[in-house]
DNA sequence: CTGTTAGCGCGTTCAA
DNA sequence: TTGAACGCGCTAACAG
């Protein structure tokens, strides 16, 4: 069975009695098109139900209507075969799917390996085989030199997700310091005056903007830090069961902790059961990240919220204007934090 | 800035110094290579890092690399803005995303408005623009006469995930009969002898299917069923919670629940609590489906899981088969189902 | 304001 | 076994 001849920019041509330049003008919104012609032409391409072939218009013209996101392919799958799901790439889809669509742009997902010394020609082959009109980086690429260096060169508009950096690119991310603050206030506000905090990772910067965003509120209140009350950490599980065992065994032992992620809160959660500590009774816990895991927790975890598809969609809107406008922008995008609160979080006793 | 040159076909065969047709049957594995020639080409090929664009190869080919997934747009977008995720979307990149990258083919998702005069007009569309060389369809487009007709007039080849129906396209399905079977034979060998089952919506011919295997399974220990035991239902939640009102008024009642799907089991499993019936200990339920939520629900699930990741995989490696050897298939693949034991399942008291 | 011409980077005929 | 012509559907220069 052989495909029916699909519809083209002449068959159009052909029905509004023009030529197919006159189409093509029309359906890009060029200069120069008496209104009586725009409504002859649209007519003719609703009549035939035509749409252009995005594999055409990339050949001829300069664009390529795709927006490409790379993401690590390691947590990617491990979500996926846990049937956890993922996070970033739901989110990522329903923020920039959606957002691609307002535009008549499709996006693609490329999983590449990070760590692997392949990265680089995962990244340049998809970029050949696509040349997509704008690229989105999540972490941990957002920040990887190669990449970005390597986009750059090749003239390609690119977004740093979760990226304060300056520099080349869109960087749009959320106010860490300021969701730190902000979580901290609420544990003030319940009442709380022993708070501890888990700290990030060290090597990365939003450790710092969180550790700054929880010494702020607290000093705000005119409140000391106790030393004790801040514990090192990475962002893992392991980093909050530690952290739950000897903030335990402090006197007097804070009330409140804030987690410096998804993980380290789940730590602090199953390290606090068989010290005899009730949730949200004797410990309050607010986490960062809020993977849909936190959701079902028991008890249900307070969490500052990452916006990933609001993020996702301003770097596609980003990409996608910068693109139009023929310029290789590079700006920064504060995006607001949200804070959802659930049921690990209590008034001290 | 601008883009430097992207690499082309040209380049690898000024490299190679051939004509740029030799490098295009090289990259086609097509027939009258030497292997000599064959080895000259490709290893122009990996010295410029050349990788072929796509869409210059669907223009001038006829094919496009791509395969193109319609998804039910509502309870997508339900799914990602509730943060719950969406285990369709998830488990299909992972099967189909992968197995399409294995063969140099992209999957894309498009989301289309069931029930919706604009479906058939959202599905031309996207075909328009794109031209996959295969589509794949999801519940409950799988069986819309709608779609199926107009990607057949189109001679487009096509999956059906989830149909069993004979007819146009590839039919992708698990044994939701066996799956029954199994299920209630799970029950069986624990001890119980008295099991309900609440059934699917009486529209979809799976309910049919689950609803003889539980019979077999019942009746090949020689049992009865229990008419008063075959609750009738829709897949809801509430289908769940009246469901379970009426088995627990029942003398005797039964001592486990196999489930038409998940939405149903949680609603028994929240309408058991007030009813002072502890999970598993008083009654056993197993759910059919298993989204993520089942996993995190209190207790865990025990729970008959639909292969999506699998059916995609196998419908995409079928869509690019029947693509390269130019059929248009029209084919049934039953896949084996998955059964995951969790906690809500025990010997009856 | 509109139509004409020339490619974009490939695959697909053909002929050599 | 290889190479040369042609066209896919469209946009981007032009010219009218």
């Amino acid at each position: 069975m052989h495909q029916k001849r699909a519809i083209t920019i002449k068959d159009v041509a052909a029905e509004a009695g023009v030529s197919f330049q006159t189409v093509s003008r029309v359906i890009n919104n060029g200069p120069n098109v008496t209104p009586a012609m725009r409504e002859r032409v649209m007519n003719a391409v609703d009549k035939l139900g035509y749409v252009p072939s995005l594999a055409a218009r990339r050949l001829g013209g300069s664009r390529s209507y795709l927006v490409l996101a790379f993401n690590d392919r390691r947590p990617t799958l491990e979500g996926w075969q846990s049937r956890r799901g993922n996070d970033w790439v739901d989110q990522m889809l329903y923020g920039g799917m959606l957002k691609c669509a307002e535009h008549g742009y499709r996006m693609l997902f490329e999983l590449v390996d990070s760590h692997s010394d392949a990265l680089e020609a995962q990244v340049r082959a998809a970029i050949s085989a696509l040349h997509p009109d704008g690229v989105i980086l999540t972490p941990p690429h957002s920040d990887d030199a190669r990449i970005t260096e390597l986009l750059h060169q090749g003239g390609l508009t690119f977004a740093r997700l979760g990226s304060r950096r300056e520099g080349e690119g869109f960087a749009v991310y959320m106010d860490d310091e300021a969701a730190a603050r902000a979580a901290t206030k609420y544990l003030l506000d319940l009442g709380h005056t022993r708070i501890a905090y888990i700290e990030g990772h060290p090597e990365y910067a939003i450790s710092g903007d969180r550790l700054r965003g929880f010494r702020g509120a607290i000093e705000s209140r005119g409140l000391a830090i106790r030393p004790e009350y801040l514990q090192p950490g990475d962002f893992t599980y392991e980093a909050g069961t530690r952290a739950m065992a000897t903030l335990a065994k402090l006197d007097p032992p804070p009330t409140a902790v804030l987690a410096s992620s998804d993980e380290v809160a789940l730590g602090v959660l199953h390290a606090a059961a068989p010290l005899g500590l009730s949730i949200p009774r004797d410990l309050s816990i607010v986490s960062f990240d809020d993977t849909p895991t936190m959701r079902m927790s028991v008890p249900s975890l307070t969490a500052i919220r990452q916006p990933i598809a609001a993020m996702t969609a301003k770097a596609a809107e980003l990409l996608i204007e910068a693109k139009a406008k023929g310029l290789e922008g590079s700006s920064r995008h504060l995006l607001p934090f949200e804070f959802i609160v659930r049921d690990s979080t209590a008034q001290p006793r």
